[in-house]
DNA sequence: TACTTTTCTTAAAAATGTCTTAAATTTTTT
DNA sequence: AAAAAATTTAAGACATTTTTAAGAAAAGTA
């Protein structure tokens, strides 16, 4: 993951790219907003943590310009003020999350952990991997070894919501919602339905990872010993 | 984060609720203050959204009794009354912040992502531990060492209830009013079956902690010796 | 001890959630 | 415009969970 720290206390910023990269993250730190500006635009960060108070532009300009773009970037906001209406315009402005200075560190790494999880990691070749199985987002086929079978796009989406969260159980209210979109009538059967074609494509391919059902809650995909 | 709403207006409280779920939290609802109070005083929250206007006991009342009981969860108070003396009223009380109804979701969410944050806690994972026994109220599975047990949806609340409750005493009407709502028709023995089912299962993975019973009180977490 | 109350445990009934099809509909491709 | 593919709908079978209910056990009381 790449993060870029925007922060004009140089100590600061020195100290917070040291810990961030003692956590195996690749860092790139701004000094001032001009920069931090051009840097964010690039669209190669995964995380950025911003400063609102900077030198030439401040914080919440950039995060404001950096929606304006199109880039949705996860952006967590830094500050001194712990007032409250700031807090409001830095949310209001796009912000994914606010952090008071002086903060610790183990906070900041979770909230970069957390806004990285959702982004998940669909590396620029459009394969995603779990266990034994390989999609491909792009064209949409599902691999294990050398057998393979396409997907629909439906299938293929239900498949990589549930490869980017891993071992951890995907709700059925939030797949409708990533699915369908939430104000659709779209019931729990379509999941179903879904998860049915998906398991036998699974198959098809002789997988060993399955799709678990977790009743009353949702699905996640396991690997079988 | 967890949070406790605490509103008699059913419609209002369900769609506050409703929002704040989907936005990731974890959200109790109180319907009256008695039982609000009941709840706040367990100290499991890390905000509370409080209605000044209530049947039994009124959200000064409750505010007040918070902060002389020592506890220091941030507090935002809702209101119809817009009227300036309420509001420093509530404030002296020790409330942290204030909205007035009817207000915006964004705002909502805005202060209580600004309080949530006050206190420097993320929720990270959904594994819950207390002695030997971790629970995942995601998956839903429960599990000691390597040994490992999957609950059912009630199940599994039951226990994360007296989990959050540590080595305090759960009464068994709070305990209805957590799983079945505060209206319904559920029996103490719905309780007593589910402590049932839960001590079996607590036995199949061979786990020290234990649920005993407090005699016309309710139940409370153990690890024995 | 005898009696009352509360809690525990079970089995079975009822309710609910899930799976799997096939057919109907919509969308896309030819 | 027809054919093919994908998606949605619908319904019954099936599986699991939840609720009910009733007797046994345990704890408290006189």
């Amino acid at each position: 993951m790449r993060l870029l720290v925007v922060e004009d206390e140089i100590h600061l910023a020195e100290a917070v790219a040291h810990i961030l990269k003692k956590n195996n993250y690749t860092v790139d730190v701004a000094y001032d907003g001009e920069s931090g500006l051009d840097n964010a635009l690039s669209g190669i960060y995964d995380v950025i943590v911003l400063d609102i108070m900077l030198p030439k532009i401040d914080g919440i300009t950039i995060l404001k310009r950096l929606r304006g773009e199109g880039v949705g970037v996860p952006v967590i906001l830094l500050t001194a003020k712990s007032d409250v209406s700031d807090k409001v315009l830095g949310l209001d402005s796009g912000a994914d999350d606010y952090l008071a200075k002086p903060f610790n560190t183990e906070e900041l790494l979770a909230r970069i952990r957390a806004l990285g999880r959702r982004r998940g990691e669909i590396k620029d070749t459009n394969q995603l991997s779990f266990g034994d199985i390989t999609l491909n987002t792009s064209s949409l086929k599902l691999s294990r070894g050398a057998e393979e079978i396409s997907l629909t796009l439906k299938e293929a989406e239900l498949l990589e919501f549930l490869m980017l969260r891993k071992n951890m159980v995907a709700p059925k209210e939030q797949i409708i919602e990533k699915l369908w979109g939430f104000e659709s009538e779209a019931e729990a059967n379509h999941v179903e339905v879904y998860v049915s074609f998906l398991r036998k494509k699974l198959n098809f391919v002789h997988s060993k990872t399955t799709i678990s059902t977790v009743r009353g809650v949702g699905y996640t995909l396991t690997e079988q010993e």
